[in-house]
This record gives structure tokens, C-alpha cells and sequence, in this order.
DNA sequence: CATTAGCAGTCTGGCCAGCAGAGTGCTAAT
DNA sequence: ATTAGCACTCTGCTGGCCAGACTGCTAATG
């Protein structure tokens, strides 16, 4: 038994033809035969010792075979190999970065049309399902506080961070307030907070609202047990999801009941999320091939996915899903290049 | 030639069977013949007595045959003599209106909510995708107006608007303004304007800076020009679209083809508000049978909705779509009250 | 004269056999 | 170790066949 057989390593000409089956069979989706995998390398090896190779990849669990008379298709593991090892990303054309960077940035300067741009471009370029989580600082800036007397004990609270982000809920409050006291209430807790960080603002006030409660005038108890109210919901995570439809020019997913189910999970969002938070962690492009997602509807497809930063720090993820039969060579760079266009564009808008 | 006969009006009898037709074609999807119509109506005619009706009522154009030796199925002007004149709808159980009273009160008390809301239980509740513009009023009370500088020469403007929907817009400006002028200008617009219709303030503003322009101060020309550019951008009209994945369901949208122009009509929006914003002329509920609406993927859907108003104000749109083999009698009821609950909860809210 | 029974005609959908095409695994030769 | 050759197998397509379901027509009926 030679040294590419059995458990071990594989040979490096057994590696070149499980990268050429693999590239082949993305291609036209159809099982691959030894004759066209003969043709298809410059190895000038004949089918015959192809098969035997085959053979060997068989063992090894990279490939299979749908039935006895049939080529072999890549299986999940086969997947994982080539993006792991075997694939050679192509760099991408100047002109396509370009239409990336300027389909982004002239998408006006709210974050949220940047992230549904990107969202949107992903799924062109790559005519996969798009998917950019929307950007969720660690540290948002406070910048400035209004509050407006609704109905009833009910108060608008109006918060801007990061000097472009208007955040606005409602609280409720044991009793009701007028509209001077609540402008007092405001002035003092822009002024005093005003340029801080959100999360530490929120420990703050509720360090001042234990300790130093009999020492401050009623106003102030007041306007900080108000802010308290309106930092305590946090932002709702949220996902922009585009060109769901091109998924269903798959064969793979043309069965009515798998796409069904997959576009229930998309629309459920939470899976979804939890998935995709899984991305942050790790810097660079990340794949999950069919099963490793742990979610059954995505058997069949592949996530790739990279995390996407501004001034250092991950805000958010972006990738694209698809078939797990998809041009990873392709995606991978466009991803990667779509996340730092994302995270620079967003810096710049702040 | 008899008087159910030619283009004239319908035998009773005939209409009878038609409805019967419909509602039978409709529980099961398939074509329906002689013999179980007979079977089904409580006329006591034979199979041979119908099939004359049949031929009758397909010389009208109400019905059609698949191919020779199938029963008969509706077509589309079958359909829509039947909603017009056949249908009856059926009072919603009392049980069914308070859940769907509560499933959108519940919902939190911004206006989003309430929306999104409102179109997942007219999707669960119909088993059919649930659609819901966002309220738009022609009538929105300027309530506070806030600026707030940026980078440049631009400025986040923030509007509150009908005591609790919050607008915020970034404008360009032909100068940069320090704070101190921004606050000022905001303060004199807040209490010039404050508590007036949005559009009328516009006009207003367009007028003044028109005609006063020489006896005002600097800092009022430069507040009005600000205001002028936050009021021009209209807000986004959108919808909310849920269920989607229910009309998969469907044998006759099984073809993926279809499906996918279908959703990539919902995913433009375009068309789909532009159809929707047809049904806000007239009140109560309206519907669009296949070709009706004018879109051809939406060819063998319907659409039916209803306007939904606030005082006595439409401000927006719900409604359900699916296939055109749809109980009407049972959807139509369901779009009426939760239009209605939709408003009163919008209305309550405010 | 409307209604009905009976009958011939027709279209669908499922089933099966047969066949070409593609590809494998094995064996024996190089 | 590689390769040529061969027998074998599995798919997908085609055409024929048959049962089932309706219809349209004609002639009989109250």
C-alpha cells in the first residue's frame, strides 16, 4: 500500500484531479467521468489510471458517486479540501473593484443604504443570495439626547450616536412629565454624558442612580432614571438579504420543498443571525460547507462570509449563500473585497 | 334561443352552478365535471342536464375546459362574476377577530411594528402572502425640528412629526453653520411652525423665503433655507411583505419559473406599490383578478385589499396575494377587519 | 320543450419494455 | 505503475398500451 492510499496524505497528482473534478463539476453540475477527466489535465494519464484514482479519493471520502455507472461528484469533504488547500482565488479585475467601490459609496451616506447596497452588489457579482448584517458597534458615541412628552406617562426619547445615527423609542415612566422639565432633563444628561460612549453612559447611570440619590435634586434623578429607560432596550440586530431569488436557478435547490424551507429560514432571520454571528469571530473570509452550518435547510448550500470592520473594531458580517456547488474561486474574492469597501465606506461617512 | 342562452343574463340555476363550480374547483384544484356537480348542488339535475349548463356558461366566457375529456375550471371572468354577485362571505368567528384584534395591538406601539405585524397574521391567517403599505398621511404635524452639525458642510436634520414618528435626513449646505446658529435656527422654526401640516409648512417656507427675504434677519433666511432642503425629500413610500414562502405551496405557481418572476416582482417593489396605490381609490375592499392588475407574474394571482385610514384618513394599503384559485369568501372577510383593526390600533397609538 | 339516458369519442396519466449512452471495475498485458 | 479491453450496470428517453374520466351528441321521455 503506497503512501496515497489508505488514511494518509494524497498524492499531489491525486490533489490536482480532485481540484479539476471539483472546478469541472461546479461548472455544469454534472458528474464527472474519468474520460473527461483524462481530457481535461494536461497530466496525459489515461481513464484507466484515472479510475483507479478515483478509486482512491472514494476512500479517502472525498468524492462519490450518485450510482455505479455515473462520474463522481464532490462531496462535502471534498469541498472542504479544495477551499482549504486547493483553490486558487483569482484576484479580481481592476474594474470590477471599482464597480464594487463605486456602487457602494454613491449609495448616499445613511448606513443603512450603504448595507442594502452591499447587499445588493454581493448578489449580483456573485448571483447568489447577498446577506450583510447591519452594523452594530461595540462603541456608539453619544452624542446628544431630546426628550418629547407623548400621551399619557409616555416620553419620546431621541438619541443621536456617532453623529449620523438617530435612535428613537418610547418609554414609559411612572409618572408623567411636562415639556420644561423634560428639556431640563435632556440639557443636563447631553451635557454631562454628551461624547461618551453608550454602554459605559448606561453603567454610569446606574452607578449615579445607586449611590448618589440623596444628593442630587429631584431633576436630575429624573432625567437619568428616564435615559436609564431608553438605553436599556439595545439595538435590534437586523440582516439586509437580497437576490434570495437567484437561488432559484439552482438544479440542487429546484426541488419546491427544499427551497420552501430554506426561504423560511431566511425569513425567520433568527437562525439566520445566529449563524451568521458565528462569522465574526476570526478575521477573513470563513466558509461553512453544507451540513457545517448545523442548520438542516442549508444542507445543500454554502455560506461564505467575512466580517466587516470600521476603525478596527468588527461591526458586522457579510457574505453570500448559495448552492455548496458554487465558484468559490469566484466568491471568495469578491466577498473579501466587498467587506473592506463596506467598512471603509462606512468609516468615512462618520 | 332561450333567455340563459347567447350574451344575455344567467339562470339562476346556471349561476348556482357556477358558484358551486368555483367553490369546488377552488377546495381541491381540479377540474370539476358533470357528475360531481350534480352530485354536489342540491338542484336534483342529472350529469347530462349539467353538462347543457356547462356549455352554456362556457359560451359566456365564465368557464373553460383544460382539454376535451376534463371537467370545466373557472377563467377569470368566471372568477370575477363570482366575487361580484356569487360570493358569500362568511362573518368572521368572533374568536378570529380577537386574535387578530390582539395579534396587532400587542405589537409594541410604533407605527413599524404595527405594520409588519399586521401582514404576518394576514399571511397566517389566509395561508397566503400578507402585504401592508406603510401609513403615509397627507397631514403630518410638524411637531420639533432639530439640527445637529456633521463633517463639511452637511447637517442632520431631525423632524418629529405626529407626536411619535421620528425623520432624520442629512443635508447639504452651501456653507457650514456652527452650532450655536443651528440651535437657533432650529428653536425659531420649532416655534414658528411647530403643530402645523408638514406640506403647508413647506409652502410656507418656500413662500417666505420668496417674498421677505429682505426684512428678515440672516439667521431666519438661513433657518428657512435648511428647513427647505429637510422637507424636500418626501418620505419613502414601502410596504411590508410576509408569507411569501406560503405561495410556494401552490400547484399552480409549482413551476419554478413562474415563482421566480413572481418574487422578483416583490423584491423590485416598484410595481407592486404602484398596484397597490391603485387601490386606494374607493373604499372596502377591492380585488384583482390574473390580468386584472396589468402585471403579467402576477398572471395567475389575485390581489385583495383594502385601504386603511386614520381619522377618517386613508393612509395606507393592506391586503393578501395568491393564487387566483383562492376562497375568496373567507380571505375577503379576513382583509376587511384587519383593516379596520388596523386603523384604530394606528389611530389609538397616536 | 326541457330533461335525461346511453353511447361513442377523446384526452390524460401511469406503467412497462426496450434501447442508446455513459461510465465503472476488473483482469490481463505492457 | 500504467493501460487497453471488456463485461456490466444504471439512467433517461421513447413508444405502446390501458384504465379512467368526461364530454358532446342523439334519441327517448314526461
Amino acid at each position: 500500500m503506497s503512501a496515497n492510499k489508505g488514511r494518509g496524505t494524497l498524492d499531489e497528482r491525486a490533489q490536482k484531479l480532485l481540484k479539476t473534478l471539483i472546478e469541472r463539476y461546479v461548472r455544469d453540475g454534472q458528474p464527472v467521468g474519468s474520460r473527461t477527466l483524462s481530457r481535461e489535465t494536461a497530466l496525459d494519464v489515461s481513464p484507466a489510471t484515472i479510475r483507479n484514482i478515483m478509486a482512491d479519493l472514494e476512500d479517502h471520502g472525498l468524492v462519490a458517486s450518485p450510482h455505479t455507472s455515473a462520474g463522481r461528484i464532490p462531496t462535502e469533504a471534498g469541498y472542504r479540501m479544495f477551499v482549504d488547500s486547493l483553490v486558487t482565488v483569482k484576484p479580481l479585475k481592476k474594474k470590477v473593484v471599482e464597480e464594487l467601490n463605486e456602487g457602494i459609496t454613491d449609495s448616499g451616506d445613511n448606513a443603512q443604504a450603504l448595507v442594502a447596497n452591499a447587499s445588493k452588489l454581493l448578489s449580483q457579482f456573485t448571483q447568489l443570495a447577498g446577506v450583510v448584517t447591519t452594523p452594530r458597534r461595540e462603541h456608539n458615541q453619544l452624542r446628544q439626547i431630546e426628550f418629547l412628552p407623548l400621551s399619557g406617562n409616555r416620553v419620546l426619547a431621541i438619541l443621536v450616536v456617532n453623529s449620523r445615527e438617530v435612535q428613537n423609542r418610547i418609554i414609559d415612566l411612572d409618572r408623567s412629565y411636562n415639556e420644561s422639565e423634560l428639556r431640563q432633563a435632556a440639557n443636563y444628561l447631553t451635557e454631562q454624558f454628551g461624547g461618551n460612549d453608550v454602554v459605559e453612559v448606561r453603567e454610569r447611570l446606574i452607578n449615579d442612580l445607586k449611590n448618589t440619590q440623596a444628593s442630587m435634586n429631584q431633576m436630575m434623578v429624573d432625567a437619568i432614571s428616564i435615559a436609564q429607560r431608553a438605553f436599556e432596550a439595545g439595538d435590534t440586530e437586523d440582516f439586509v438579504l437580497e437576490g434570495q431569488t437567484n437561488l432559484m436557478d439552482f438544479a440542487e435547490l429546484s426541488d419546491i420543498d427544499k427551497l420552501r424551507s430554506l426561504f423560511d429560514v431566511f425569513a425567520r432571520k433568527r437562525d439566520i443571525l445566529h449563524l451568521l454571528d458565528q462569522c465574526t469571530r476570526g478575521q477573513g473570509v470563513q466558509i461553512f460547507i453544507g451540513q457545517e452550518s448545523g442548520y438542516e435547510p442549508l444542507g445543500e448550500c454554502s455560506v461564505v462570509s467575512a466580517p466587516y470592520s470600521v476603525d478596527n473594531e468588527v461591526v458586522g458580517v457579510l457574505g453570500v449563500i448559495g448552492p455548496t456547488r458554487m465558484a468559490y474561486e469566484q466568491v471568495i474574492p469578491i466577498v473579501d473585497v466587498t467587506a473592506k469597501i463596506l467598512g471603509s465606506a462606512l468609516k468615512s461617512s462618520t
